[in-house]
DNA sequence: CTTGTGACGCATC
DNA sequence: AGATGCGCCACAA
C-alpha cells in the first residue's frame, strides 16, 4: 500500500501529518485510512511516532502522547508547547499549499 | 444494508 | 483557545 511506503519514506527527525501522507500517496480524504494503517499494523514495522496530526498535533491519548513526543524528541524534533514546530521538521510535502 | 466508532481535518461559534 | 458539527474512509456488529 502506498501509505506504508510513505511513512516509511520519512526520514528520522522528520514528521508528516495524517492528511500528508494520504494527500501525498494520491488520496486526499484518506486521512482517517491512514490513521488507521497506523494503529493496526506493528508498531516496529513503521516509524509511527514521525506522524502528527495537522499542525503538528499529538492525537493521542495518555501514556501513548508521552511516549510519541519522548521518541521525536530522541530524534531531534523540537516542541513549541504541545505541538511540533512543522516550520522546521515536517517532512517536505505540503499538499494543502499545493492543493490551494 | 444501516449504524456506530476512531491515532482525522476544517469551518464555525 | 475550547467545543460543536459535518464530512471523510475503513471496519465491526
Amino acid at each position: 500500500m502506498a501509505f506504508r511506503r510513505m511513512i516509511l519514506s520519512i526520514p528520522p527527525g522528520k514528521v508528516s501529518t495524517y492528511g500528508g501522507v494520504a494527500a501525498a500517496a494520491g488520496y486526499p480524504q484518506y486521512h482517517r485510512a491512514v490513521a488507521r494503517l497506523l494503529r493496526t499494523e506493528p508498531i516496529d514495522q513503521l516509524p509511527w511516532h514521525r506522524v502528527v496530526g495537522v499542525g503538528g498535533e499529538i492525537k493521542l491519548g495518555g501514556a501513548a502522547a508521552h511516549e510519541q513526543r519522548a521518541r521525536l524528541k530522541l530524534e531531534g524534533v523540537q516542541f513549541n508547547g504541545k505541538r511540533v514546530e512543522m516550520e522546521h521538521f515536517e517532512y517536505s510535502i505540503r499538499p494543502w499549499e499545493i492543493y490551494k
